[in-house]
DNA sequence: GCCGTAATTAATCGGTCGTATAATTAATTG
DNA sequence: CAATTAATTATACGACCGATTAATTACGGC
């Protein structure tokens, strides 16, 4: 079964438009074609991950995606607008697995919860859709690490579209270390941040570093590492002798 | 004594052009007036670090820098390697600084090198000139974090200037720690630059996940926590027990 | 079978983009 | 002082940008 990356962008090598040529306006029959609505949102989002918001045209998105530019204007009004629902299309289901995952290792642990356990619990669903390689969750993911670390409107939309499951996140590990300052917990957290987004990126600089001993696309590798990395990371930080 | 963030840029609020009105052409009487290549550079900087590499026009940066568009190409030819003149202005003073840092420590400690050493050593170049408030270097390493986690030429940027410095690093928490893979130790730096990175885009974020508690700008704070944060990271990834 | 509505195309508006060239003027050199 | 060089302006080219409108066609409900 072929992922579901509709219509023209996810055909690799060639670059024959899927819908060959619908020459006249007027509502296209109906077939059995995936909704152009979704194709646009499939293809503005490899867009945006690969060349950033400014570096796509809403025209090269309509060009990609079989659809012509007032296509996009009639299904999301402005190239922000498309934006926006590109971002907050995959965030919903995220958060959704993120808060059932806390929710379960909560349960399964029962009072006995460890930092380890909290950390894991969060990062294995954004790590599970890498490793899955769904291109789409990729290209969002890649999305997620470019604005995550953009100055301009990057803290607004993380903090509109994330910052729940973090306060969770936060919270779960604060019980599991009674002395943790706040500002420790928080400060503790934002490595960890750092540190996945860059993940997320999927840039190839580990790759060159390393001369091809690691790969940044080897969630086999990174994941365990990161766990142990992070929870070593917040038990220092917020171990409460005063430096 | 102001920065030297020369023309246009740096003024803030009133948006007059530096210099008047110059309307005819010819080469300009030789008052003080700081190079025109150089107030360029510092607005490119800027607008770079602000907007991103696509989200900056050629002709903003003329405009700002009180020059002309035919300026930027007789200057760089290009906007790429308008780009490229601002990555690396920087990029050379900030790696001597790094690199004697390292020797200073590695010469201070002699034989008893320490993790937390080596890393703090590392940072402090880099965290001192967000520490020092210069807007050029804020600016500048705003665009290093954006750079760092974009797929797209980011991993051959970064590359191409910060990797002699790193992988001096990497050897010298090697030898401190005997035991360690050489990818454990890829991986957790992996983990630091992406925390550090994080730390130089200076995104709100931090600041209202944490609802004013902690403050992304406040680089006292940060730079402890990190050396900490990562140095024990890097022991228990490091740690050659096996998992 | 008619009609309102949903989905599409073509065409277009004013504006901006990166890049290039020729003309012009001041400084420098001999 | 004459000739060369460095630094600047004005102007322009062709392409592309985001957004919008009017026309067109098929579907779904009655």
């Amino acid at each position: 079964m072929p992922h579901p990356q509709a219509r023209a962008v996810a055909s690799g090598a060639s670059r024959a438009p899927a819908r060959p040529v619908r020459s006249r306006p007027g509502r296209p029959p109906k077939n059995g074609d995936v909704a152009l609505r979704e194709s646009i949102l499939d293809v503005a989002e490899e867009l945006f991950a690969r060349r950033g918001y400014e570096g796509v045209s809403t025209r090269a998105v309509a060009r990609e995606a079989a659809a012509t530019p007032a296509m996009i204007h009639y299904y999301f009004n402005s190239k922000r607008e498309l934006f926006d629902a590109v971002f907050e299309r995959r965030a919903a289901v995220l958060n959704r697995e993120r808060m059932a995952a806390l929710d379960a290792y909560q349960a399964e642990a029962a009072g006995e919860t460890t930092i380890e356990g909290a950390i894991a619990a969060f990062l294995h669903p954004v790590l599970a859709k890498l490793l899955s390689g769904e291109p789409g969750w990729r290209n969002y993911l890649e999305l997620v690490a470019q604005v995550g670390n953009k100055h301009e409107w990057g803290g607004e939309v993380m903090t509109r579209s994330f910052d729940p499951v973090i306060e969770r996140l936060i919270h779960l590990i604060g019980v599991a270390m009674p002395g943790a300052t706040e500002q420790d917990l928080f400060w503790a957290y934002h490595f960890l941040s750092g540190a996945l987004l860059l993940t997320l990126s999927e840039t190839d600089r580990i790759d060159r570093l390393s001369r091809g001993l690691c790969r940044s696309t080897d969630i086999a590798a990174i994941e365990p590492r990161l766990v142990q990395f992070a929870a070593a990371g917040f038990r220092r930080v917020c171990a409460q002798r005063p430096s």
